[in-house]
Formats: structure tokens, C-alpha cells, sequence
DNA sequence: CGGCGCGTTGTAAACGTGTGCATGAGAACA
DNA sequence: TGTTCTCATGCACACGTTTACAACGCGCCG
């Protein structure tokens, strides 16, 4: 197809510059003519070459959104709001998945987004200082979400409020001793979530009247399996806590395979909450803090719209609240609290490793 | 940053030509030469402009990713593995979400990735056959995962073999009576998957001289929810299976569910099969058929890899195996069939709807 | 009737790179 | 020494748009 605008000039008998406003809908443009280039380029079948377009507008009608992880449940869902707002503004969207680290390592250093894009959309991604400047170096309005870069648009939850929430929720049901499974943060960039959340837990136990135990606190990745031995742990404590916390619902997950597989039960041995409302939160029953995920990505788009269409306005920075949704993985702490077995307790198949419904 | 290839000429004291050849390493330029324009180049930050290139060229370096659903599990995985062999030959990744039945249409009447994209890779997009068409007209290599388009690339797995593997494992398990949740092709459009694995359930039973019944094969869409009223169905007919083949994962997980809050219980009740191999499968200990899942998506990038370097090769089609993954969701049928109660069995709370590990 | 403003259209210059072709300098060879 | 071949480099055009500027026609008002 080398149908190009000039084709469509010469058979609507216009100029190209003609066509090129009469397609884009530009105002100063009469009726009939608009209507007669209109039906040429229909003839022709005729596309514009975005890059083309692109060299000489400047515009890319492109933006590049930056993942951690794009198969995780949470990346994947916020990606999808995104998409959904994007694709309605006739924007594209170029994908960069940064899981591996050497991958993340020469986006840094080839920058191939650079030029390529109108915008960026950062999601949840750990960054150096030296890396959010190369970012801000694009000179192109990017939003991010859950972290922070100065002059940029931002979403993030209520993480302080949030984890405040969890942590009240176990201790109106009468807990006292609760455990926290935490995301630690291992990397030395910026990366605050964690902090917050162990913070918010800290605080509230404070509030509370019931003192600071650090073996309460045991940390590991975001992972089902990391959540498992976490809860491993905790249990193996000399005094165990009747609840646990958990930073997100993956962690979660593995808690309660933990204590499935040691013939204990949540809520009746111990209660445990999770955070994000992950998809199978409601599958396990798990009492969760409810995060609107997609929605989020929504938001970014929006900013990043704004930023694109609105002139020169200031960045904002927008807070979506948490919900808590009580399942049936917390309840009402024991009057004594129960003594744990070492061995699991009787079952139709004791010695089977299995956290199913039964 | 205006800097152009020009800047960088004259920089290196050579022609604008001389840059382009030495930047992308092409083999007529001397050592001396292009060591002097990269280090003029470095000097400069400079980095070429993307859409000149393109313009010149006529290749554009992105090929586009079509998906129906960006924040369903299994397309997440594909796109990963996709992009991770994309990533690494410097090519960039336009993705197209088409989920909603509004964006489907827009997406085909108005083309947006013409003239865009090298080529194209389509994940498991029911296609109406005009669709296939549009296509292919654009010229460009296209790959398609568990699809059939003339003269296009191909990656899919085995559903025949997997879905009777799903079967003859019941069969073996002394089931005789095997209910089937079906993923309807309510879709007028080419989406054979269904219609293979149902093929594969009635051929199995009968040639292990099973008699066909319709009613235990029960229809739905790919959800929890739909495979939870399913199992609903299965379990209120006269004489309900022994054993259900659910044609997901996902619909296995709401046939779970349903069990779980009649107060029965997987295999002991009824034995559960799966396919794909979901995530949360293990944690839920679903007996499932798994399915390679991001490398399928790797296939396909490397396809499309060969497609634009190699030539005119004629395009391949790849079937990657299935593989059965017994977990603790199926077992040995019992001599005597139980009984099935309306009302739950006792346990520490009758009236909750829990599938959660206790 | 002349000048002015407005709306519509054309002209032509970017935008930044790739690439066919010509040129020139040596090297190899007879 | 002259011819041919190779390799490195430059020239100039093409790629397909957008857009500043100019030009033109026309109605309106003084």
C-alpha cells in the first residue's frame, strides 16, 4: 500500500496541507471540502504514517508505560486501567517489562524510550536517584505510581492507613499478640511501602497499650513461598502470635498453606489478614485490605492526559483510599490461647501436603 | 535535546551518512572513523530519533501484541515470556488490549497498527473470519497462539492429547461417571479450543465404553463464577459424577468453591481436574494438565524473529506438549459412590462459605 | 467605491534519518 | 608504470507528514 497523502490530494483535487487538516478534523477547513478528501482517502484506504506524522509534528501519540513484573496479578490489572483510559484517547501504549535486573540495567543506560514517547507511566518500580533523573531527563510528563520523583504526576494508596486499619481490625477482635509479615526492603533504592506499613503496625501496637516484640516481625519477598516461611517461623516462636499480619495477600497465601499443612486453621488457631484483595483473596476466604487496582491505572492515564492536553498545570498527586473486607480467615482472639501441635492434628490424609477445600 | 545527526557529523568531522553507517555498525567504515563518531555521538548524549529512522527505512523496530485480556493470568504469562525475547533483540512491544467488545470492533475498522509494526503477534483473539482477513492485509509476519490463519505463524498446544490425558487419569482412577465443565463457543467466531477438549472428554469415555451423557456436560464462560454454578448443576442432578474435568483451572477453582460451601470436599467427594496450571493451582492443590506457559510466549517472538531476519521461510507451526500434574484433587473412586447432602456436615462454623485451608 | 478582515487554500520548508550512486585513494597485479 | 579492484567516504535525494506563511476571494463597513 504506498498510497500516501499526496494520492489523496490529487484525487480530491486539494493540496496536501488540505488533506492533512481536513483529516484531522482542523477547524478552518469548508465542508465540502472536507467532505470531498474525506471520501478520497476512503477510496484509497488510505492511513496516515504515524511516523511520518510524528517527525513532523513532534507528537508520538505514544506512551511508554514501565513495568516491574508484568504477570503479576497486581502490574497486570493496574496495566489494564491504563490501557482502557489510553486506548479511548486514541493513545498507544509501548510496554517495558523490567523484571530481570539486567534488563532493567540497560533500559537505564540505552534509554530507548527516549524520543519514542509523549509520556511515561512509572508503576511500583524501585529506583536509584541517579535513575528517576534519567527519567525526568526525557523531559516528557511522567506519572507514577507508589513511589515519588519530584515534578511528576503520582497515585498511591493510603499505605499508613491501610496497614493502621489490619492492624486494628486484629486488635478489636481481642488479639494482643500479632505477628507481621513483612516486605523487607533489601534493595537501597527508594522503595517505601514496606516502611510505611511496619511503621503504621508498630504505631498501632503502641496506641495500644501492648509492647514492641522484633520477633514478631519476620520479613521475606512478595512471594507465596516467602509468606510461607514466614509463618513458619512465627509459629515456631517459643510464644507464637494469635494473629498475623500479612504485607499483601501472595504473603498471605502462603501463611495459610503454612498452617494448613501443620493441621492449624485460620481463623480458629490463628487469624490472618492480608492486603491488596487479590483475585483468589476471595477463592481463600481471606480477610484482606481492598485496594481499587485497576482503577489506579485509570488515574495515571488521566494525569497523564491532563499533562499532555492541559498546558502547563502542576503535577498532582492523588490518594485512593483502602477498604477493609472482612473474610473468614480473622475472628475473635480465644480466652486461652490454644497450644500448637507439632504434629498436624487428625485428618483424612494427614501427611498430605494440601491447602484445599475440604 | 535538538542534537541531530548532523551535530554529531560535524562533531566527528564526517558526513551525516558516515554517522548513520558507523552508529549502526554497518562494515564499511573504518575503525578510526567510528571510533571518532561514537565517542562524538557519547559526547553529544545523542540518540537517534526512532521515527526518522523509521521513515527512512521503512522498519519501524515494534512489533505489536494483540490480547484479549492484558489482566488474566495466563495472557499476563504469554506477554512475559514475549516480551523477554523481544526485549533482548532490541525490538519494542505495542500492546493492544482488546477486552471489551467496543475496543475489538474500533480496533478493526480503524487499523491503528498499520503501517506501525513489523509484525504482529496475536494471543488467543477469537477472529471472525473478515478479522483474519484484515490481518493479513497488513503485510506484515504474523504469529498467532491457538488460532489457524492461512500463511501465519503458529504456536498452540496438544488440546486433543491434553484433554484426554485429563480424562483417561479419571478413567484410571476407577471413575466411570465423568462430568465435564465446557467453555461454550458462545462466539460465532473461530475459537476451536472448546470444541477440541470436548471432542477429546466424549472420545475418551467411549472408547472406554462409557455411555454419553449430555447432561454431564455443563457450559459456561472461563470464571470462578461460571465453574462454581456449573459444579452447582453437575451436583444436583439425579446422579452426579463421580468425577468433574474442568476446562480450566479457573473454572476448577469455582467447582471448588461450590463443594466447599456444600460442605463436600475434592477427592473425597468428588475428584477435580483441571487444565493450564494456573498459579494459585498448586495452592489449592489442583490435580491439573499444565501448559508451558511464558514460553509459548517465547515461541512466538522467536517465530516472528525468524520471520523478519530470515527471509522468505515458510512459516511453522509449533505444538508444544501438555503435561498432567497430579495433585490432591483427584483420587481413587470410591466402591460405593457417596450419598450427597443438601445440608453441609458439621464443622467449627456450618454456615460460612469458606474454601480455605482448615 | 476602497479598504479591511475573515475564512479557505496553496506553497514550500522543515522534521531526522537511510541509502543508491559517485568519487577518490590506495593496493594488488600484470 | 598503467590498469583494475576494493574499501572508505561524501553527495543528494527520498521517506510522508505538519505547519508557518502567503495568497486569494469575498462580504462588510466607512
Amino acid at each position: 500500500m504506498a498510497t500516501s497523502i499526496i494520492d489523496v490530494a490529487k484525487r480530491a483535487e486539494v493540496s496536501t496541507a488540505t488533506v492533512s487538516r481536513a483529516l484531522r478534523g482542523l477547524p478552518n477547513v469548508s465542508a465540502a471540502t472536507r467532505e470531498r478528501v474525506l471520501r478520497a482517502a476512503e477510496e484509497l484506504s488510505y492511513s496516515v504514517s504515524p511516523h511520518a506524522s510524528s517527525l513532523a509534528s513532534g507528537r508520538t501519540g505514544t506512551v511508554g508505560v514501565v513495568v516491574p513484573f508484568v504477570n503479576r496479578w497486581f502490574y497486570s490489572q493496574v496495566l489494564a486501567g491504563v490501557d482502557s483510559v489510553l486506548r479511548a484517547h486514541d493513545l498507544d501504549l509501548l510496554l517495558y517489562n523490567l523484571g530481570d535486573e539486567r534488563v532493567h540495567e540497560r533500559f537505564f543506560t540505552r534509554m530507548p524510550l527516549r524520543r519514542r514517547v509523549d509520556a511515561l507511566i512509572v508503576l511500583n518500580l524501585p529506583l536509584s536517584a541517579a535513575e528517576s533523573e534519567a527519567l525526568v531527563s526525557m523531559e516528557v510528563p511522567i506519572a507514577v505510581l507508589g513511589g515519588s520523583i519530584p515534578g511528576c504526576w503520582h497515585v498511591s494508596i493510603d499505605n499508613q492507613e491501610g496497614a493502621s486499619t489490619a492492624v486494628r481490625h486484629l486488635i478489636n477482635l481481642g488479639h494482643r499478640r500479632i505477628g507481621m509479615i513483612t516486605a523487607a526492603p533489601g534493595d537501597p533504592r527508594g522503595f517505601t511501602t514496606p516502611i510505611v506499613r511496619q511503621h503504621a503496625y508498630r504505631t498501632v501496637l503502641a496506641q495500644a497499650g501492648i509492647a514492641y516484640d522484633p520477633d514478631l516481625e519476620v520479613p521475606g519477598h512478595l512471594s507465596i513461598d516467602e509468606g510461607a516461611s514466614a509463618m513458619a517461623q512465627l509459629l515456631s516462636l517459643a510464644e507464637p502470635p494469635t494473629a498475623v499480619f500479612a504485607e499483601s495477600d501472595q504473603m498471605a497465601f502462603g501463611a495459610l498453606r503454612t498452617l494448613g499443612r501443620m493441621g492449624l486453621s485460620a481463623p480458629d488457631d490463628v487469624s490472618v489478614i492480608g492486603f491488596d484483595d487479590h483475585e483468589t483473596a476471595e477463592l481463600l476466604d481471606l480477610t484482606t485490605i481492598a485496594q481499587p487496582v485497576a482503577h489506579q491505572g485509570e488515574l495515571l492515564a488521566r494525569q497523564i492526559l491532563d499533562a499532555l492536553s492541559g498546558g502547563d498545570e502542576e503535577p498532582t498527586q492523588v490518594v485512593v483510599p483502602t477498604r477493609l473486607v472482612v473474610r473468614g480467615t480473622t475472628g475473635a482472639a480465644r480466652e486461652h490461647p490454644p497450644r500448637y501441635h507439632s504434629t498436624p492434628r487428625p485428618g483424612p490424609e494427614p501427611d498430605q501436603h494440601s491447602t484445599t477445600a475440604r
